[in-house]
DNA sequence: AGCAATACTTGTCATTTGGCAAGTGCATCG
DNA sequence: CGATGCACTTGCCAAATGACAAGTATTGCT
């Protein structure tokens, strides 16, 4: 057994997890290996996968009436992933969530983190830490889709995550952002231009 | 002590509570009352109350730099009132929570809440569960924000909470709906006219 | 009752954005 | 190496929405 794996390194950086109990909650994932574009989850399925990406990058998406994709989540490596309300309530889900690069990744089942969270005090606090991190991202998410126009969140996204733009599409980043491929395309020219 | 509280009836509804526990964690709840437009948050301050909202509406709201209010949630009365991130990251709310009516509530604080958590299993699991329901539903009315028009989140919400027009100045919904309230005048008039 | 504040509507006009179709460049694949 | 597909851009026009201002209605307060 390693002692020094990515997961136990992020467990450890959280500040809330300690050295013996990292090791031990490691032991409880199994290695994933996703070739790019593989799905991690489809629309429709359950998601029974409490996943750490260790390397690669994922996306969340969901399909409209009409067929159209929306990228509800960018996912880079060094993250927790997985749908929260199918995961949690044990229901389809009705997103999808597939690998944008080949990915390495470690994961425990639903039954095994609730497991893990029964006996380690420690871990399911950090669980909680996580939806509530999640949580809050996505509030501030949303409250900026009301109160920015789309350049603003563009040029925001530009500035605090750059590294999505080498791995992401931009038609993908655009239904995040909550526009159409041509209206991003248009928004870019202009912050182009000063 | 009461046996039949509207707290009680809560947690027993939620099938995930027992009636012993739930009486044990009633206890725990203080009765409060806000007056109408009395404040349970300030911005600024820490969310520091687990409130759960027998009577009346409250609506919590932020406002941008330019000083223009915008609701981020409206609560209904047999609901649980917080503000997520503030509340468990124990860092300044940038939200403001607000009665719209006369409320009656019961609540407790972080401290108090947490050790529940911690000696009664259940309501831990009942207090995850009530996360990732909140959870669930700010992905379904992000998902909505960019997938479907104004037009549609209003009709879709005057189908599903036809209550909320009963407590809520359309102002606010305007925004909670992400429009101006001149565009939700507007959509009204088109929905009228059929 | 009378006044003031607030909620809501409406008009006008500018801006943003979407829908569609075409065009360009790049990459993948046989 | 040529062909097909995909990502991205761009032009054109229509639709949706915002900003601002004015008007009406309603509510609340004294």
């Amino acid at each position: 057994m390693q002692e020094n794996t990515p997961l136990i390194r992020f467990l450890l950086a959280s500040g809330m997890i300690t050295a013996p109990v990292a090791a031990e909650i490691a032991l409880a994932f199994r290695p994933m290996e996703f070739a790019k574009e593989a799905f991690l989850l489809r629309e429709g399925q359950l998601s029974d996968c409490y996943l750490f990406l260790e390397q690669g990058w994922m996306r969340g998406y969901a399909l409209t009436p009409k067929g159209v994709e929306v990228t509800t989540a960018i996912y880079r490596p060094q993250q927790v992933v997985f749908e929260v309300s199918s995961f949690f309530q044990r229901r389809p889900s009705q997103e999808n969530i597939q690998a944008l690069t080949p990915c390495k990744a470690s994961g425990i089942t639903f039954a095994e983190l609730n497991h893990l969270f029964h006996s380690l005090p420690e871990f399911r606090e950090f669980g909680r830490s996580r939806l509530v991190m999640g949580f809050a991202a996505l509030k501030a998410r949303m409250l900026s889709m009301v109160t920015e126009t789309a350049e603003a969140r563009y040029a925001s996204l530009l500035q605090h995550h750059p590294e999505i733009f080498q791995h992401v599409p931009l038609k993908q980043i655009a239904s995040y952002l909550g526009v159409t491929d041509s209206s991003l395309s248009r928004i870019r020219r202009e912050l182009m231009h000063h």
